[in-house]
DNA sequence: AAAATTCTGCACCGATCGGTGCAGAATTCG
DNA sequence: CGAATTCTGCACCGATCGGTGCAGAATTTT
């Protein structure tokens, strides 16, 4: 058995190096990080960087997960919201954060990342508008059981209110990239939730 | 006095390779639109390209002002609604419309053009990004107008309002990016104005 | 000590980028 | 006709891209 490999042991924190290389494709989507941009704010040689994570693809991939875990995390919370007009307010509450966050880049990951591209970056854009509708299918199975349980009324769509609370996300999104304040974003998400069920 | 220059006369219609110019921008974003792309679906070359238009950002600023005047036009139409909740509503329905167009990208081109990008398409970007303020900014005036006039309540606060349909809007085109149709998003933009004002 | 592994850093690869120069044909003027 | 202008198309520029190879030092194991 071997407690550790054999060899030099990594010198940097690998975690630590895909926090920064998340905030670098946050700010500068995809195909606007390069890899000199990755590896500096990353704080590793080029080499280091193919070695740990891969390709640049690869790496992308790794932050997207980060991302969830981090600065995404508003959305796991949201659903376990206890009333379905909760989730739909944490969500919102937590995307008018999250996209606001100080130290970070302004906007969502989903969205900065890689709405259009050159075919080069066109991976990356379809992993991120798969995980956008993933998120929006989250809510809807969420609404869902919020009908079966009597928290929504059984005439309510919830294909229809996830995608509704997912374009005020979108939208809350856009508006941070632009330089919209949190107070701002949230003052949206109330007026949006203002009658519920919205459809 | 001349009717026509000396020398051989332009080919090609300018503003038809305009305005596929501007559907590839719209599709591919800044960056993402190669100049191959453009020439080739414009159907000139590369030379009366920048004879015609200056350089790739010039032509960018072109295919935008085109857009306004095209399937942007739907802004300008709904700022002459005579209320405020009018207005708010053809500017919703007009953006998605206009955001799920048979025979032209999905989505809205200061959306798709340039939410994040790497240095070179860092004036594209903050082009776009000035571009959706100034609309922001256009509902906002409007609605400050409907106040006056006693349309809205005095104590209505004309830039929330604008900016939460702008938001709404922002979202219709990620969602519209992302393959919803025209229908889901009306429906999106009708829970969205269910109540008004929304602030 | 010897082997194994990872480190840094630089040079280099082929491909693509935006943009330009040049040659030769085409067309319209005086 | 000759001058002027724009056309097409190809080759080329320097820069940057993602990704790799290599050399030599460092640090761990057996």
């Amino acid at each position: 058995m071997c407690t550790s490999p054999i060899g030099r042991p990594r010198e940097f924190d690998a975690e630590a190096a895909l926090e920064k290389a998340m905030a670098v494709f946050w700010a500068q989507g995809y195909e606007g990080a390069s890899l000199t941009d990755l590896t500096e704010a990353m704080g590793i040689s080029r080499k280091s960087l193919y070695a740990a994570y891969g390709n640049k693809e690869d790496l992308f991939r790794k932050a997207l997960q980060r991302y969830e875990l981090g600065p995404g995390a508003y959305v796991a919370d949201a659903l376990r919201a206890p009333t379905a007009r909760e989730v739909a307010m944490a969500f919102l509450a937590g995307s008018a954060r999250a996209n606001t966050l100080p130290g970070l880049p302004a906007g969502c990951l989903g969205v900065q990342g890689a709405l259009a591209t050159g075919e080069t970056g066109r991976v990356a854009r379809d992993v991120l508008a798969a995980w956008r509708a993933g998120g929006q299918g989250l809510l809807r199975d969420r609404f869902r059981q919020a009908v079966a349980e009597g928290d929504l009324p059984s005439d309510a769509d919830p294909e229809k209110i996830a995608r509704y609370v997912m374009t005020i996300a979108n939208g809350v999104a856009v508006q941070a990239a632009g330089g919209a304040t949190c107070e701002e974003l949230q003052q949206v998400a109330d007026a949006a939730l203002r009658n519920w069920p919205p459809a």
